[in-house]
DNA sequence: TCCATAATCAACCTATTGGTTGATCAACCG
DNA sequence: CGGTTGATCAACCAATAGGTTGATTATGGA
């Protein structure tokens, strides 16, 4: 896990148990019991789970009495977003160049072989 | 790093070195040592990188002569990028509806007032 | 006040990451 | 053939990840 944004946010959420943590919340709130109540491992796990969201910027944790409720942050998931979509569009577009020029010297093979 | 190929996705995405070459792959093909050139580190730390990012399918590489030339793979940045949307949109959603419900509640509010 | 509940902290363990250096393999070229 | 270049393999190392158990903190309720 790397320090900057980015990385923080790829790196979280290279974990299943993480990712459905997400999903989960994305639903609505939910406590650290709630959330951990999928799971077979242990509180304590999902707790750690949680700080590595929470240092990423996926989550935000307020205070209700003894409870922590868990909100989504969507913003580091459009950052992310946006870093693979423009690569992918980089990618795409290079390869639809790279077409048209075959196009094009197939026309004018074409064109040799009716000289 | 998980088994699971989103999670190899995103844990491969996760290093900044890894995205650097990602990026430059986008502009096509290159060998493993244009790839290693604006790095400071080791050729066998860049061939290490590759070998992560060949088994998250994001890079296929050839064989040309003694060259084992790179090409990026788009197809596990599209699975990424959906999962991420996905959980974007359902988050985004669920807001849209709380905001229509306090907006009724508003307006009962407002009926309530004017008896 | 005392106890139960929600959650975190702390210490520990094992496996994996990300880097190093040195040796090796494979292909071309004089 | 022998040397050079491109790249990988192998062994090693320090740091981190992801899990465990046990102790601790904070709040609410009888």
């Amino acid at each position: 896990m790397e320090d900057d944004q980015l990385s923080a946010t790829f790196a979280a959420l290279a974990d299943p148990t993480r990712r459905a943590i997400l999903a989960r919340l994305a639903d609505g709130e939910a406590t650290v019991n709630q959330l951990a109540e999928p799971f077979e491992m242990s509180l304590q796990a999902i707790s750690k789970h949680l700080k590595v969201l929470e240092r990423a910027r996926l989550i935000t944790r307020g205070r209700d009495a003894q409870w922590r409720p868990c909100r989504l942050q969507t913003a580091p998931l459009e950052t992310a977003s946006e870093w693979i979509e423009r690569y992918r569009h980089v990618a795409r577009d290079r390869l639809d160049r790279l077409d048209k020029e075959i196009q094009k010297l197939k026309q004018q093979q074409e064109g040799q072989n009716h000289e």
